[in-house]
DNA sequence: TTGAAAGCGCTAACAA
DNA sequence: TTGTTAGCGCTTTCAA
């Protein structure tokens, strides 16, 4: 296929009677190239079907134009609101964008790493599996200095520098739980995914903040820690009915959890949030359509991949840029049916 | 920032005392070079980081290795899911990915399209934003010989060669309508999108036809075309209310339009199957969730992708592939509760 | 205001 | 089995 020869700036040139350097100019509106003559260049390359060569100009002048963006997975609800935002600001800012995905594996993301290394983006853009314990991977990226912009799952690690667009999780796993004593819970159980992943670890931590601080003990079995996804629910509800003492509230660290166990524990019987009140995170779409509404953690999906993309191309502006900075994304409690014990139910929100 | 030297194969061949050819050879395992000859290249090479430069291969080759991706959004569950399938073949095969949103709006689509071809993609893989009337911003590919795949959101054009991945949507909405006659309903409403759309228009047709088949004439009234997301049930069922003789199902082509509409009717007290029967369309894990749980055409998104992608991949390693082929794909009816009007609720599938 | 020439890093035809 | 050489298309320095 795709055998015709290119149009290249010399077939211009040669047209023109010019060279190909007063070409080269003309095509990119160099001042020095008299107005005339760039018109007639534009012109003629719009005639002859010019389509600059982008491989002969980042050789030349060492760019790609390209950023990366790695994810555990495309099919999330939540992670596509985030790369949809990243996409929209990457494209209006005149950068291509290529992506991956990690499927939740390190070993995965290292492949992906690679690739992008040596498809030489100019910056990336990378949200953790959950089994990624440390930066070390990234070192070709710090190495030669290319920026890298971590979101959502992120990793600490004061020997890197890179920036980190996240929401505060602990306080996000704090809001939920407080809310779920001030309804009158007083056994909550945690469901979350590898506390290796800080989004579980600090929701977890935050789950463990609010039982502290309104000295309730804490109860290892009332810690369920799993993949979470649409079957969470059923292993999870096993375990309650299993239980001595099950529990009255539950705080799952993702909408997709929570709602699987909503729709577990109705399916035996037990009534929520009466018997037991469930608070979930994320406030994807499922949270308002399942009933009772699922009350739950609002967090900013597309504006987080707003943020670091815009974050990622600032950097690959500026000639010193600050490497370190975290940004904290704001987080919302969003009241629904499922946690509310107390008050009647109020109309769907 | 990023200013070290690179290491060329140059370099690899100074400090080895072979030639540059030699040595670019070996990196690539060339059967013409002896074996140890071959280890000590690529010793050094990653002794001295050596990292190939992809700007000089493909300027020399001609070549990008990357292939494209347009589609209206991101941020759709069904959508997503068949990047991810794209994705993972792609990634599979070798190649890199880049990926944009029109946004549904063919003006946009126009521009993805010339960043893509300047990209020099070797493929496109395609869904058309909904106000897509033609194929003519494609011409570029089609005269360069660049193949390009249509999925699910298709345009037939016997003037242009290309191939397409869909699933029958006359079928499915013939499927889902015949469904909802059987089970009763007489005054069907149909909920759909823009009508210039491939599968808002077949489905349609497909709607029509099973009326016809049972003698149920058409009224103009129980047509009701719109955006369709989240917000359709609001305004499709205030034109519920108003009519004199109100449906007593509804086909919607899409789940999330049919999700609002069953949250809407719930919400004024109109029982969903018993008043009015519902049958979607998607299988969004949505679907399952919602009660009652919504009827509707499973269709297969990953798989989807995953297909397109490889005909994409199989058609680029073909000296003469067929261009015109039309790849469909199954799809089926999932009964849930929406729509059972005759027989007793089973359990929630 | 324009042109000549060198070179970005790699591959491949041809030669040895 | 290895080396020489030319050239992919572009940008940019230096000269005119």
């Amino acid at each position: 296929m795709n055998q015709k020869k290119e149009v290249t700036i010399y077939d211009i040139a040669k047209a023109l009677n010019l060279s190909a350097s007063t070409v080269s100019r003309g095509l990119r509106n160099h001042p020095a190239i008299r107005k005339e003559t760039t018109r007639k260049i534009i012109d003629k390359a719009r005639a002859m079907g010019y389509q600059q060569n982008t491989f002969a100009r980042n050789l030349r002048k060492n760019r790609s134009n390209t950023l990366g963006v790695i994810l555990p997975r495309l099919d999330s609800s939540f992670q596509s609101s985030v790369v949809a935002g990243i996409e929209k600001k990457v494209n209006q800012k005149g950068y291509n964008l290529i992506i991956s995905q990690s499927h939740e594996s390190v070993e995965k993301e290292k492949v992906n790493i690679s690739t992008m290394y040596n498809s030489r983006v100019e910056g990336l853009l990378i949200s953790l599996a959950c089994d990624t314990r440390d930066l070390n991977h990234l070192d070709m990226f710090f190495g030669k200095g290319i920026p890298v912009v971590l979101f959502d799952r992120v990793k600490v690690d004061s020997h890197y520098k890179c920036t980190s667009v996240v929401i505060d999780n602990k306080k996000a796993g704090y809001d939920a739980t407080s809310h779920l004593i001030e309804q009158g819970c007083r056994r909550i159980m945690f469901i979350g995914g590898n506390l290796v992943c800080n989004v579980y670890k600090e929701r977890f931590a935050g789950y463990r903040k609010a039982l502290a601080e309104h000295g309730i003990s804490d109860d290892k079995q009332l810690t369920f820690i799993d993949i979470l996804n649409e079957e969470t629910g059923t292993f999870a509800v096993e375990k309650i009915l299993k239980m001595d003492s099950p529990p009255d509230g539950i705080f799952a660290a993702n909408d997709s959890s929570a709602v699987s166990v909503i729709c577990e524990l109705k399916q035996h019987g037990i009534r929520v949030p009466e018997d037991i009140a469930v608070v979930g995170f994320n406030n994807v779409h499922l949270s308002r359509v399942i009933e009772p509404g699922l009350t739950t953690i609002h967090y900013p999906g597309r504006e987080m991949g707003e943020v670091a993309a815009s974050t990622l191309i600032e950097i690959l502006g500026q000639d010193y840029p600050v490497l370190t900075k975290t940004i904290v994304l704001d987080h919302q409690l969003v009241v629904r049916e499922s946690s509310m014990k107390k008050k009647p139910l109020p109309v769907a929100g």
